[in-house]
DNA sequence: CAGCAGGGGGCGC
DNA sequence: CGCCCCCTGCTGT
């Protein structure tokens, strides 16, 4: 603190320090997440900012992605090493295996990760003497600076002016590599009164140029294309010029399915559910997840078919189950949550709240994500949501929900379904089948629920 | 009230 | 892990 001319400069000798562990603390508590990066079925709300400090893959990324909550989905990356990036661009600091090094380190070099993959430009300061590959475990904790000074270029950016990394070399954003064009934008038709449409966002892949939707010239330019294969998910802010923005629109792929098909065969039983589809048709995206997470066989299926526009909410499904639900789980009140919290009114939620809820018993306390906990018994939490069993299966099929992985197609018609069994229930519609016969009178029913709920006809 | 979809748990292999 | 059941929620008539 100095004065001149009777001007008092004040410093505040924590800044960065505190700033950073705030930051850090947001993350914990997924506070302020308006970022969701998913790979390998794990999902990680975390900042743009801080992503597009350390990675300018991200920054190109978010630039051109318009949408409130984007969710990119990293097909390449294992999540040990999603976790580790994280911690590394957020404290600074990460502990790897020697044996994990490499392909930690071919992690951040497809999310040019500076300090990691990418020389991290000198600071002010200092030199990046080992910036190119500054790791090994022991390097990291002793050189956290290539991260501190991003962290901190970023805090002091803000009282200083001194921008963001400025994104110098744009590879090419390959963020949007835009599906073609082809027919999604219909999607758009759906659901206003949601705040976003999804977006499926193919990112380049440089060496399986082959996804189905790359725009041919995304892909050709990039070379740089740090990921593989991802997939962007964004969430667009209804209303806004979200998709319509520049060539966003274009690229976009409202999810295909969409519509009808997700939910279920599309004509035949559309009639019903078109009020899901407004509300908030979560599926759609949910597929479209799974599928960049697992692969894309669905994702033909449905992208090809492309009749159904539906536009994606799943993220908006996926935002709320996620990160909305997870967080009060975690932290308690709902209340605090950031903006994009849908209202859980799809009976999804609804049901999942209370039924998941219940049977829940050891909930991350800290706010982070638990995959599975030991109390006398080995406790399988939800990734998502609060949900927890006992029952490592019962978490597979649980997460299906989440994922909207839907292995089972139905012969006639294009529904789909989690479960083999709500298959085969679903299969009677076709068939005709009613093995349920209520004793008291002629009635037959497909399920079994709609016999004993007839029964309840002939007590009154 | 019927029909349908979906989630979670129980049980057996 | 698969199968099945129970239960619930939503929608249409």
């Amino acid at each position: 603190m100095m004065a001149s001319d009777g001007m008092l400069s004040l410093s505040w000798n924590n800044h960065k320090a505190t700033f950073c562990h705030i930051l850090s603390t947001l993350r914990e508590k997924e506070r302020y997440t308006d970022v969701t990066l998913a790979c390998e079925g794990k999902f990680y709300p975390v900042h743009k900012l801080v992503l597009s400090t350390c990675s300018e893959y991200f920054e190109k990324m978010f630039e051109h992605t318009p949408c409130k909550h984007p969710v990119v989905v990293l097909k390449d990356i294992k999540c040990a090493d999603m976790e580790a990036l994280l911690s590394y661009m957020y404290d600074g600091v990460v502990s790897v295996l020697q044996q994990d090094l490499a392909r930690l380190i071919k992690a951040a070099e497809l999310l040019q990760i500076k300090g990691l993959a990418v020389p991290d430009e000198p600071p002010l300061k200092e030199l990046s003497k080992k910036n190119a590959y500054p790791w090994s475990s022991r390097d990291d904790r002793s050189s956290p600076h290539p991260k501190r000074r991003r962290r901190e270029d970023m805090m002091t950016s803000t009282s200083q002016g001194s921008s963001l990394p400025p994104p110098e070399s744009p590879p090419s954003s390959p963020q949007h590599h835009q599906e073609s064009n082809q027919s999604w934008d219909h999607s758009k038709s759906h659901s206003q009164d949601q705040r976003e449409d999804g977006v499926d966002q193919r990112v380049g892949d440089p060496v399986e140029p082959a996804v189905e939707f790359s725009s041919p010239k995304q892909e050709a330019s990039h070379n740089q294309e740090p990921v593989d294969e991802s997939l962007v998910k964004e969430e667009v802010i209804e209303g806004s010029e979200d998709n319509q923005g520049e060539g966003m629109d274009s690229r976009i792929e409202y999810g295909g399915m969409g519509g009808g098909d997700s939910n279920t065969g599309g004509e035949e039983q559309g009639s019903k559910f078109p009020h899901q589809l407004d509300t908030k048709h979560p599926q759609p995206l949910h597929e479209a997840v799974v599928e960049a997470l697992a692969g894309p066989s669905g994702m033909q299926g449905w992208l090809g078919t492309g009749e159904l526009g539906g536009g994606f909410s799943m993220l908006e499904g996926y935002s709320e189950d996620g990160n909305q639900e997870v967080h009060p789980a975690s932290t308690g009140p709902h209340g605090t949550q950031q903006s994009h919290q849908m209202v859980g009114l799809n009976g999804d939620g609804s049901r999942n709240m209370k039924r998941g809820a219940v049977g829940k018993v050891a909930l991350n306390k800290d706010g982070t994500r638990i995959r599975g906990r030991e109390a006398v018994v080995t406790i399988h939490q939800c990734p998502f949501c609060s949900y927890s069993t006992v029952r490592k299966h019962g978490l597979t099929k649980h997460i299906r929900r989440h994922t909207g992985e839907k292995p089972f197609t139905c012969p006639h018609c294009p529904y789909r379904s989690s479960t083999k069994y709500a298959m085969s229930n679903h299969v009677r519609i076709h068939t005709g089948e009613k093995p349920y016969s209520c004793t008291l009178c002629p009635y037959r029913g497909a399920q079994r629920a709609a016999l004993i709920n007839h029964l309840l006809t002939h007590k009154s």
